[in-house]
DNA sequence: GATGGTATAATCAAACTTGACTAGTCAGGC
DNA sequence: GCCTGACTAGTCAAGTTTGATTATACCATC
């Protein structure tokens, strides 16, 4: 996830200092990325030394002295191929909240449900902030299509956990389902290792 | 994305050393994670030094000797802990893949949209695999219903795709666009600091 | 004119992550 | 009997990320 497509891209539209930029994303870009300030900077450094940004002390008022950054011409050549190589690639995503819900046989049935209760309300709240995000260019401002993503993503995360609990509704324990411990099963079928399984025979025809 | 609840949660089903953690992760998980192989025995190392998990190291045949790891009942209460956690609380998730979209406009329409055909092939690749996936046990083996989940999302991806590809298709230029650089336009009208509307408003008034 | 709160601007140590590497074992071909 | 390639098992240095902190400026109000 190169995150310094972002920083030349909005550097590419205004030369900014440090704060300017990450006050921009905490603000605007909070929904795209979860890029943290030091981070920022950190990259920020990086992109110095490549040549693809150049920075100049700057002294505002009488405040503290603060670092202006620009993009370079390597730079704008430089977001072009990320920018490219972005939109051409699918990059894996990967969804915290599907972790635990692997191991969901290790909590009672109603206790999953009523957690996931839980969340549901934290999504629905999280959809209903993002609708009313306001629309700054139009319809067809990117900001606000990679917002409609997102909300269609959300949406499907709201019908796949409700379709769940459909299924935990009348269920008191998991002894009906195959197997209690799925993990554990494939762990013992299928996934030893072949060096294991090889000591396994080996020994099994020894004793034989 | 605390993924200790992923190792917690392995090890509670059966005892095992790391070769053995990180090929399972690998093999059946693989879509749900990008747990690495160093950061798994560095998280490993982490839950011995809190107690959650002991370490033996063990022999087999004469193969070089390796540490096996067991959970410990510290650690089964903190998986539970981590676990209802995970499920009652909703982690946001970031799309590296829309990062590139916000600065579409800096590409002419078509090239966007080649660009885009490249990324929805991978995306269907991506679907057919994961679909031929096998299931271990039964419709509701949690690890085929998260399967399902990532599924759906893949599926609204390709959707939002095609219906941004229908919205370049007839297209040559961002003209007709309400803003040529949105994010430009953002940053002048509604994103400057409090402190430099201030400032320009101060040096306004000063010069009158 | 002291005090507390927020905004501005950035840095640092500590924690986390990863690509590259080490080092031994085993099976099969020649 | 030796070589190659794949499997087993894990480590390390270098790179990345972040929570906590520093430090000053401005403003309200007491």
């Amino acid at each position: 996830m190169d995150r310094r497509i972002l920083l030349l891209g909005l550097l590419r539209m205004q030369e900014m200092h440090g704060y300017q930029l990450n006050d921009f994303i905490d603000r605007r870009l909070d929904f795209v990325t979860d890029l943290k300030k030091p981070t920022a900077y950190y990259i920020l450094d990086k992109l110095c030394k490549d040549g693809y940004v150049r920075e100049a002390t700057e002294q505002a008022g009488n405040r503290p002295e603060r670092k202006v950054y620009y993009i370079t011409p390597e730079g704008e050549e430089c977001f072009q191929t990320l920018l490219r190589q972005n939109l051409a690639t699918f990059e894996q995503a990967y969804y915290a909240d599907d972790l635990g819900l692997v191991f969901m046989h290790s909590l009672a049935p109603q206790e999953v449900r009523t957690a996931l209760e839980k969340k549901v309300v934290q999504i629905k709240r999280e959809i209903a902030q993002l609708e009313e995000l306001p629309a700054h260019n139009g319809p067809n401002d990117p900001v606000r299509l990679v917002l409609k993503h997102k909300i269609a993503h959300l949406q499907v995360d709201l019908e796949w956990i409700n379709s769940l609990s459909r299924m935990l509704a009348d269920r008191e324990t998991w002894d009906d389902e195959p197997t209690n411990g799925t993990i554990d099963e494939c762990l013992q079928v299928g996934d030893i290792s072949n060096y294991q399984v090889k000591e396994f025979v080996q020994s099994y025809t020894r004793n034989k």
